[in-house]
RNA sequence: GCCGCUGUAGCUCAGCUGGUAGAGCACCCGCCUGUUAAGCGGGCGGUCGUCGGUUCGAACCCGACCGGCGGCGCCA
């Protein structure tokens, strides 16, 4: 018994061999039928011929329906007319299950896409998604590991909101109310002064009614926070880890990313450095990139999306104005009503994917946000601690994981680029 | 929370100014000398989202309700 995949090879030509699988398509005429069998690794089609298998064995074959599971036997062959380039002379075939009829068919809607995930799960395109998804994920924790960072594990269930506009899934706790975390950021602080560099990807979960092509209730995200280092580094880190994570996806996906039809240009030319601009900058070149914006105007979908489809590559901006961010980010000595933040914006209009920045770590006056903000210091008592017991300067930063992944495979609606997204109105399958 | 759209066969859809429902695909049966989600012939398949109203007559007009989709805000 071998891959699908193994099996495609000239040292395998006249010998035989033994697959297994589903039935990705079949087609029969009076003697012939052939059977396309599909794997975890790729495709290969599979002849059989009345003559070799006796009238009955082959009435049985010829008959099986999409994605029935069998495994066969016969000679492997080069091919020209076979999709793959190779067939598979069937000798002998085991049938495992017989489907009466598969759901999923060549037409079928976005909805119907989404109600029948479970099984669409198994079309080629959405495991080219899933094995890059691997990958993506794989490779940022691989940065991190490889530069000396922890992982750690952040608790899901917590007892306050990370950000104030946010709104938070109840959920009951012994009597009392927990809330699902919406960010681990705060927990991966208190990592520093133990670990000083650290990372996580997990869950968060926001319960906002949000209907966009790039909201999810709940969704991946990595989170990293570093000790002593400021903005800027900060953005070269992110830098070197989103260029890693993509020089993953171009070395292990390029079948994936083919059969997506991935223009591979944007990729590539996003291993060359990002570009960095502050949020001034954007404003006053804001008319010539197409979209006229205003001091104060914070960047919404549509301003995103314009002015990131005349870029190729990620774009930093920074120094943004401080009421447009929470109260957590520290602001700019040189010039406190400036946040020493960033945004990075994903190219070919795509948007946000990573914010992050420097954090407040004077105790006084993160006690001040706090209040100017509306929010009760006794919340945050063990967040305001970090700062009473030596404090020091650090930076952070959160990344949609599943936001990245739809850029990097060029997918149109987020809820293409996890396998079971969950929405406002999407809790099954 | 706001704005727009939508609900007809398992799926994708058509159905005119109101006259009791149609196609393609899937599935089943048959035919077919190598097919590329093949071709040909036949078959199965519908309380037209629900309830009410108008009408001799409603998938179609009106009302209410229910479900779904897209976009914005919020963010990653």
């Amino acid at each position: 018994m071998q891959s699908i995949s193994s099996a495609l090879n000239d040292s395998l030509i006249g010998k035989e061999v033994e697959l297994r699988g589903w039935v990705y398509r079949i087609r029969s005429t009076a003697k012939l039928c052939f059977v396309v069998l599909r794997d975890s690794s790729n495709i290969i089609q599979c002849v059989g011929k009345i003559d070799e298998l006796g009238e009955e064995k082959f009435k049985i074959l010829s008959s099986l329906t999409i994605e029935s599971s069998l495994s066969l036997k016969g000679i492997i062959r080069k091919d020209e007319r076979a999709v793959t380039g190779y067939e598979l002379n069937i000798s002998d075939y085991y049938i495992f299950c017989r489907n009466v009829n598969f759901p999923v068919s060549k037409d079928i809607s976005e909805d119907f896409e989404l109600d029948n995930r479970h099984l669409w799960i198994r079309s080629r395109e959405f495991t080219a998604v899933l094995k890059i998804r691997s990958t993506i994920f794989k490779a940022f924790s691989d940065f991190f590991y490889e530069n000396g960072y922890y992982q750690v594990q952040p608790p899901m269930m917590v007892s306050t909101a990370t950000e104030g506009g946010s709104t938070l899934f109840k959920v009951p706790f012994f009597g009392e109310e927990a809330y699902l975390t919406q960010s681990s950021q705060f927990y991966l602080e208190t990592f520093i002064f133990s670990l000083e560099k650290v990372f996580t990807i997990s869950p968060s979960f926001r319960a906002e009614k949000s209907r966009t092509w790039r909201h999810l209730t709940e969704y991946w995200h990595a989170e990293g926070e570093v000790a002593w280092i400021g903005n800027e580094e900060m953005m070269d880190i992110e830098e070197k880890m989103i260029q890693y994570i993509i020089k993953a996806v171009l070395d292990q996906n390029m079948d994936d990313l083919k059969i997506l039809n991935r223009d591979l240009e944007p990729l590539k030319d996003s291993l060359k450095p990002f570009k960095r601009m502050t949020y001034d900058e954007l404003i006053s070149q804001s008319e010539s990139l197409g979209m006229p914006l205003k001091y104060g105007d914070d960047l919404g979908a549509d301003e995103e999306r314009k002015i990131m489809s005349n870029f190729t590559r990620p774009l930093f901006i920074t120094h943004f104005p401080s009421e447009l961010k929470t109260f957590y980010h520290r602001p700019d000595p040189e010039n406190p009503n400036l946040i020493l933040c960033h945004d990075l914006l994903a190219p070919e209009g795509y948007g946000e994917i990573i914010g992050g920045g420097e954090r407040i770590w004077n105790l006084e006056e993160l006690q001040q946000r706090i209040r100017d903000n509306g929010l009760k210091e006794e919340d945050y008592y063990w967040y305001l601690d970090l700062r009473r017991y030596g404090s020091i300067p650090h930076s952070g930063f959160g990344l949609g994981l599943d936001r990245l992944a739809m850029w990097i495979m060029h997918l149109d609606n987020i809820k293409k680029a996890i396998p079971y997204p969950r929405t406002i109105r999407r809790l099954k399958p």
